[in-house]
DNA sequence: TCTATTGCTACATTTAATGTAGCAATACGC
DNA sequence: GCGTATTGCTACATTAAATGTAGCAATAGA
């Protein structure tokens, strides 16, 4: 399960310019990664109470987004316990708060 | 292959619920939507330019998400053929648009 | 008619995610 | 000390999704 040391440029499935944007929309473009931040966006979770918050998906995929999103320096396992968003993580996610309101009115205009 | 006919609260893997919200963040977390929507933030493409803008990606997935993403009416096919964004898709997409200053300074901050 | 494009599909191979179980480490009460 | 319960994390077999290559029907132009 690779798990790379560093670097930013590393494990681009998505893109092979290694341009920023596409390395972000790619790691964001995984499999609960945006769900994960969305959960931790109030408050930090342990674990186990993230992965309740997330359906109960399983924990190999969790932990692996886990361990890209913590090594993208967006979120990081405090002492005691318990995973939270870092300044540069809370940043990124209140990108995505607007998206809220969206899909209220997205969801009401047809699907209801 | 799926391809449901209607409905926004159909085949939501991310979420039992049906929020809104993560209905959203479980279509916007498959492969290659967030990069469709960006790539076609500026213009209409065809579906052949399309995925060569998004690295040759396989046309199975491509089409899949272009379907999903036309029936969430994000996207539409105009006649004469291209895929482009509707008024709701670019709404949508404008709201990802920070996140290309952010992925800047987010790499030049550690990886480089 | 021949050529070239469009959107889209088939299908075998590879990769990723699921689901269930369980481990080592730490902290709790007793 | 002992059991119990939590933490973060891992193994592994099963299932689902994405890749890569090929090619189809439909349309447009020369």
């Amino acid at each position: 399960m690779a798990k790379q040391t560093s670097s930013r440029s590393r494990s681009v499935r998505g893109s092979r310019t290694g341009r920023p944007i596409m390395v972000l929309l790619d790691l964001l473009g995984r499999r609960w990664s945006l769900r994960i931040l969305w959960e931790l966006r109030g408050r930090p979770l342990t674990s186990r109470a993230l992965r309740t918050a997330c359906d109960e998906a399983s924990p190999t995929v969790l932990q692996a987004r886990l361990s890209e999103l913590r090594e993208a320096g967006f979120l990081e396992l405090g002492e005691g316990g318990g995973y939270g968003l870092t300044p540069l993580g809370r940043e990124l996610c209140e990108k995505f708060m607007p998206l809220h309101r969206f899909a209220e009115r997205w969801c009401s205009e047809s699907g209801a």
